[in-house]
DNA sequence: CTGCGCATGTAATCGGTTACATGATTCT
DNA sequence: AGAATCATGTAACCGATTACATGCGCAG
């Protein structure tokens, strides 16, 4: 079994998910398309890692609900402590940073910006995300409680898309100002 | 052409280099082994991006130290202004901590302390290697420069490893506290 | 009326990892 | 005595992306 797939485990001992939602969850933590996670998803069902329920919906597409087995939760639990692999980053702007000087400022400036945006929304989403849960949480957390995994992360997220952001805005502020264009 | 190989002639940019220093330097903003790195240099070397002079040494392995061409500086230029996809992350420590409540309390803080010695060695690294370059560019930086790039990816590199270990060190501050075992 | 969100699935292909292969030196 | 570093390469395999396929409702 791979990583993935203990994955998939873990977003669903946050309760039952269709697939759709479980790609959606997954995303941040681990990048994957839905082409990867439906046959994952088939697999552990056939293993008895995860169980479905069809669900027939009109006017939308007929979805399933999968939910952790008892099976899949002892899977998970001798997973944990297992080794855990380094983090995998591959990000294209870091490979054309090393090489701005090749271009004009104007070029730079606006790498750096689409970045800007791109973290602007992502922050913004996981600092609703996290008002919403800590008021849902109300100051109960400790390791047991539910929402314990969702609050550390989204903790992070948000800690981690402001500090990509102001490493964008020193980078601008290196780069030579253009007063006709900005 | 892939991404990879754009990040290969973007290192290049910093001066000639062996297929096993790109290897190294890639890393950090580029996982990849070196069993990808080799053919894909073969392959650019042939179509005349980059190319090599072998470099025969006693007591270690002979060497093939590669160079930029012309062609190749020509296509990181107009590859920089192309839309740049959005960065790659895959941290399995994040899926154990979605379902860190199924564990105990000292499986949980073993977890994060193996995440914090490995970010301590990456925060020693990348702070020499950020002091070395402050103190050979002297003051001197601007787009221009050749150690520009560099230096940007190394401050962030830094600031990165710290905004890492600040968060362990939250996470750890939740978790309850094991007096006989610490 | 085009595109997006919901919702699932398969097939072809590409990208990336693991394993095999070699070999001297230096550190522990 | 065994592991790590330097240094290159190939082959087999697994993991991940892109493309193909369907279909309705809703917003712009």
């Amino acid at each position: 079994m791979n990583t993935l797939s203990y994955g998939l485990l873990a977003m669903l001992t946050g309760g039952p998910r269709t697939g759709y939602e479980l790609m959606q969850q997954i995303q941040p933590l681990w990048r994957a398309k839905h082409s990867q996670i439906y046959p994952l998803l088939a697999k552990l069902e056939q293993s008895g890692s995860v169980r479905f329920v069809p669900v027939a919906q009109k006017e939308k597409p007929d979805k399933k609900i999968y939910s952790i087995t008892e099976q899949g939760l002892a899977e998970l639990r001798e997973w944990i402590p297992r080794t855990t692999s380094e983090p995998v980053k591959r990000d294209e702007l870091l490979l054309k940073a090393y090489c701005v000087a090749l271009t004009d400022p104007f070029t730079a400036k606006s790498l750096i910006q689409n970045r800007i945006t791109l973290y602007q929304s992502k922050l913004e989403k996981y600092s609703q995300m996290l008002a919403e849960l800590k008021n849902k949480l109300d100051g109960e957390l400790s390791l047991t409680s539910p929402g314990f995994g969702n609050y550390i992360l989204l903790q992070r997220a948000v800690s981690n898309s402001q500090a990509e952001l102001e490493w964008c805005g020193w980078v601008s502020g290196l780069l030579p100002p253009s007063p006709s264009n900005q």
